[in-house]
DNA sequence: CGAATAGTGTCTATCAGACACTATGGC
DNA sequence: GCCATAGTGTCTGATAGACACTATTCG
């Protein structure tokens, strides 16, 4: 019986500079040392594939708990790693603004980048993480249109217009504030108002909110104008 | 480094006596041995995933194109196999209605079973199967939603009054026949119309459609009447 | 003819998008 | 006062769901 090596690799997105970033880091060793690839590593032996998702996770991020976590694909082409067999089960983070990322102990070097480098492709990642890379943007695309998932890239707190800021970086394109404002306030569950209010945007102090219980929105907040 | 097993395992659906029918095989050899679990097996030394889950539909089923395949998730949670430290890679497969399957190799028989069975709990499968199962049912219930999915499950040409009852069986309740042509009638790619007509079912002839080019649907055909 | 299914038209409540307008802070 | 942002109201066009009605076949 054939034997594989598995490991996990992570897509983790933030918003940073109102830009959806990526966080990438510098290969130390070969193969592909010097390039830039997604966070990741071997999965131990008595370890949940998700455990070792969120240990990846902290040692790059130093973050623990409250970040969302889910499975998005598995890639398992021969040849796509040239020390053997590898089987790479990839998952989706995304985390609230951070500060810098610190260095894991494989990687010499980590940091965010904007998405749209990727996509554009003046920067490439090694392996086939270009094509992971480009799954897990899309796979929070949707998301968001169904899923609160927009608040797992805000802080505890939050108002409207942070939230809204969120959909636009994502989307990467304005949305109307007052109907996104109505959308998201009359969906029961979506949003909880905590009483406080914050004035850092500069005009009329906004009312702060804490994610709800919700996990499908209904109806779903659209993406795009049908042209 | 740690090596491991890697398996695919198939959850191949099917409308069968207007109901969402689930293909299980029983297991020749242990662990298990005499219990139902799902179709699936070892991935080859340089077998691609897919591929290797193409081959095992093929051994099960005997049908080669056409078949709707796409990954479901990862199971890796260690000692979800005695035999060792295994992986698996779950695919989805929805198939149109068709003679009954042919045992593999490995299974002592293979058939079909209402899912509802397994929802109920009144049959189980064996390792982690039970779970799996249930991913791939909500996965292809969600996906009727806003993709051209359940055409995969009807035979090259077909009427609309066959594509309801797919929903219909999917969803486990009852569509209003005529809300329901003029959606997918309206719906600009869904379908084709041959020109043909059908009588098979009993009144006035319908016409016969096939599938079209839309890969998502827009807006999408919604599940139920929210409460 | 009646029974059955195919397919169209119409009404109503709801919602998305556009946008006028009011509310409340800083300067 | 002026500007900026927060938040509400209103209009319009599109659509889902309910359901009356017409069309076409079989027996």
């Amino acid at each position: 019986m054939q034997e594989f090596f598995v490991t996990v690799d992570l897509v983790v997105l933030t918003i940073r500079d109102d830009r959806l970033q990526v966080l990438v880091v510098e290969r130390k060793y070969p193969p592909y040392r010097g390039d830039w690839a997604l966070p990741g590593g071997y999965v131990g032996a008595e370890e949940d594939l998700e455990a070792a998702a969120y240990r990846e996770l902290a040692e790059e991020t130093a973050i623990g708990a409250g970040v969302h976590l889910e499975q998005l694909a598995t890639y398992g082409e021969p040849g796509r790693d040239p020390r053997g067999r590898t089987v790479t089960v990839a998952w989706l983070a995304l985390v609230p603004e951070m500060r810098d990322p610190s260095a894991g102990t494989d990687a010499a070097a980590a940091a965010w980048r904007p998405v749209e480098d990727f996509e554009t492709g003046r920067l490439t990642l090694a392996f086939d993480h270009d094509r992971i890379l480009a799954d897990g943007i899309e796979r929070a695309r949707a998301k968001l249109e169904y899923s609160p998932l927009a608040a797992a890239f805000c802080p505890p707190e939050f108002t409207v217009a942070q939230l809204r800021g969120i959909y636009e970086a994502v989307w990467g394109h304005r949305l109307d504030p007052r109907n996104f404002h109505r959308k998201v306030t009359r969906s029961d569950g979506f949003l909880e108002p905590t009483g406080r209010t914050s004035t850092v945007d500069g005009g009329r102090p906004a009312q702060l909110y804490r994610r709800g219980s919700l996990d499908t929105l209904n109806p779903p907040i659209t993406r795009a104008t049908q042209a």
